[in-house]
DNA sequence: AAGGCGTGGCA
DNA sequence: TTGCCAAGCCT
């Protein structure tokens, strides 16, 4: 049994023949985390928030500008709530899936109207808010609350799949997810999410996808994955996403006129964005129009939602 | 429960 | 160049 003189001594049982994971992960983060804006002292819930909704599915490197504007403008829900959605998705710009913007415009006014302008700190309650499910409600309740709850999204179960399973990847997202790193987790709350954020940068920094940089691991003495001689992954192949020619790509086309443009457009104005294939872009704007990122007004004109007025 | 949903950087 | 990928969510 490895008794410990670190901080984390009332961390999880060690693994065999060693001290538990959390011994070396967070010493190692407090001296490699990246100086990310939302990790400062003082970040708010609010803040955090705002970070986790950005970053889903988005580099780093591409939210810290916006997220950097977003808390200026917006410091607190209610200010958001109080905007229009054209405002909240002109901000948005190009950070992509902008329906992403739309739930977190609808998730401020319901923290807001319904929770004292004060972001949970309860996991379902943060679950039931729009744009929030089982990622970003555990990273807002251990980053911004605290708590100690797993937080797993694809860095963690990368490391999680090569440190603990011993494979080269993590294949799909599974239930039992939440409960190997709940295990990995350190009894003391700040320790437990400072471990969570240690996973998740170790995931991103040096136990990354492609190109593995083992050698600048703290933890390759106790990888499983290492330990089996770094076998190839023999799970099912993701497949690769399309793009041209896609739906996406021409709803992309489509809200990046109504972004650009200082108010409501004529239904040429549209046509104009995808001439390729008129069946598509029609088909595109109507899934716009029934996702509520595009309204049509009266007089037959298009408009982002809320920039007529005609909305809160 | 697979598949749809933006965008741009990098190897 | 082209394919892969980057702190997911929703249906």
């Amino acid at each position: 049994m490895g008794t410990t003189t670190s901080a984390a001594s009332h961390a999880a049982a060690p693994t065999a023949g060693g001290t538990a994971l959390a011994d070396v992960l967070v010493p190692w983060f407090r001296a490699h985390a990246r100086d990310l804006p939302w990790r400062r002292p003082g970040t708010t819930p609010w803040g955090v928030l705002v970070s986790e909704i950005m970053l889903q599915q988005t580099p780093v490197a591409r939210v810290e500008e916006p997220w950097r504007a977003w808390l200026e403008r917006w410091p607190r829900p209610s200010a958001m709530a109080a905007a229009p959605a054209s405002d909240v998705l002109r901000a948005w710009g190009k950070l992509g899936y902008p329906r992403r913007a739309l739930r977190l415009h609808a998730a401020a006014q319901a923290i807001a109207t319904d929770h004292g302008d004060v972001v949970p700190a309860d996991v379902e309650t943060l679950e039931s808010l729009p744009g929030i499910g089982t990622y970003t409600a555990r990273a807002v309740a251990a980053f911004a609350h605290g708590q100690r709850v797993p937080v797993v999204d694809t860095n963690v179960r990368r490391v999680v799949a090569r440190a603990v399973h011993g494979a080269a990847e993590s294949g799909a997202a599974a239930a039992r997810d939440l409960a190997d790193v709940e295990v990995l987790l350190p009894e003391d709350e700040a320790d437990a999410a400072t471990m969570s954020a240690a996973l998740m940068e170790l995931g991103a920094t040096v136990c990354v996808a492609r190109g593995p940089r083992c050698a600048d691991c703290p933890v390759l003495d106790r990888c499983a994955w290492q330990r089996r001689g770094r076998p190839a992954w023999d799970g099912p192949v993701r497949k690769a996403q399309t793009w041209a020619g896609t739906d996406r790509q021409v709803r992309g086309r489509l809200l990046d006129v109504l972004r650009g443009a200082p108010g409501p457009v004529v239904a040429e104005a549209l046509e104009a964005a995808w001439r390729t294939d008129p069946g598509q872009r029609a088909r595109c704007l109507d899934s716009l129009l029934v996702d509520g990122l595009v309204e049509q007004l009266a007089d037959g004109r298009f408009a982002l939602p809320g920039e007529a007025g005609d909305v809160g």
